[in-house]
DNA sequence: TAATAAAGTTAGATTAGTCTAAATAACAAG
DNA sequence: CTTGTTATTTAGACTAATCTAACTTTATTA
């Protein structure tokens, strides 16, 4: 699914903030100022954006009212977070940035208009499925997987997670974890975390608890 | 030597513009109506830009007359360069681009700001010296090796040229090299090219010809 | 060398994206 | 339900990059 009409680099900034401020409430819609904050410029400005988005079809929005994307704005943002983030494992897998180095330059790079390049790009990758964040990367006809996957070691004491994967794949790692009856599906609770060498205690099934060590925790990947 | 000012996509088209046509003659200079031409935009556009960047420094000039890079408008020019040629060996070699569809993506990439993002493509690509187009690729500090590589069989009739490498490595074609006598440095003289085959009759010493078919020329690389 | 053509510049307008200051609408709270 | 605060929009202005039309300078050539 394409996206008809040629967006300036600005407009696709606006619809990826739209973006992702709905997805933070039940109601999927967001703010004047809230926009004004997150692409950082004042809300007359926005205001202005507002209208030629609506123009464009891209948002559903009146006067003082809120704001929502459209289908068709919606499905040109996600292709946006799509590009971004299959840069982002580029950057990450292949040029060795780390994983809190990629962002900056993604942002520049989601802009790149090509779409064999990203077509190229995601083979060449071998299709991920996450970025170095975790965050899905969505498929190119805009399917958008919506569980975000961590590292057990982010888990807050508390939570309960499920395991999806994991990031070292030695053959120690994998025996140890078969040995303790981890895998792929297994449920675990956080049930208290260790500031000190940040160990984890988990419980694995009712009454089955074990503490695990920081290098254990950050290799085991999971969502909540 | 990195380039003081921060500089607009567009000012930097304008600069990479000035460059190439400047390259094209002796005095290293261009007029305001041929940079019309190759940015697709109208004379009074020009001048207006050429006002920004005379205060700039980027480049000389003085109503009416041509216009020459600066020292520090020729190192910005070619620092892009340097970038769209890398960006062009990243299509080529690991996306599989084909070697003309690459130049159109490079247009965009190459304004991409990061200086840890070249010097890291660049290492991750082997450190290059030419691009698919056997264009030479600048140094990080912005020195410009001039000499051009093509492949044998683009050499015009009556030319002569110079080896300096091979695109095919294989044994069978090394060897095939050693017994015909022909290595790095060797001097190579086209005494005509046969169209209906691509097959070149060459002039190795004075008065040894020999006839080369079309894919032996395709992977000889040459520099005139 | 004077007339004419070509190249280049100035003037004035346009569009996209931004701003500040002022006006207006929505909300919240006594 | 009126009043005050906050959010939003309108009005008017600015910058960068572009254009057309008109004017000026340079180059050509008869």
């Amino acid at each position: 699914m394409k996206p008809v009409v040629q967006l300036s680099f600005t407009e696709e900034n606006y619809l990826k903030a739209i973006f992702s401020l709905s997805e933070r409430n039940e109601s999927f819609d967001t703010s004047t100022s809230e926009i004004a904050d997150k692409i950082k410029t004042k809300p007359p400005t926005v205001t202005d954006m507002l209208r030629k988005l609506t123009e464009k079809k891209l948002i559903s929005y009146e006067k003082y009212k809120r704001i929502q994307l459209t289908k068709a704005g919606k499905q040109v943002a996600i292709l946006i977070i799509r590009k971004h983030r299959l840069w982002e494992v580029f950057l990450h897998d292949k040029l060795e940035f780390a994983w809190d180095e990629v962002h900056e330059v993604a942002e520049q790079l989601e802009h790149i208009q090509s779409e064999q390049l990203i077509l190229r790009l995601e083979k060449y990758l071998g299709f991920p499925q996450y970025d170095p964040h975790g965050d899905p990367i969505p498929s190119a006809s805009g399917e958008l997987n919506e569980i975000k996957r961590t590292i057990l070691s982010e888990v807050q004491e508390g939570k309960a997670c499920q395991v999806v994967g994991v990031k070292d794949s030695s053959t120690l790692f994998l025996q140890y974890l078969q040995q303790i009856n981890v895998g792929i599906g297994t449920k675990i609770k956080v049930i208290e975390k260790i500031p000190f060498d940040g160990s984890l205690k988990i419980m694995l099934k009712k009454d089955h608890q074990l503490s695990v060590s920081k290098k254990f925790c950050d290799n085991v990947l999971v969502t909540c």
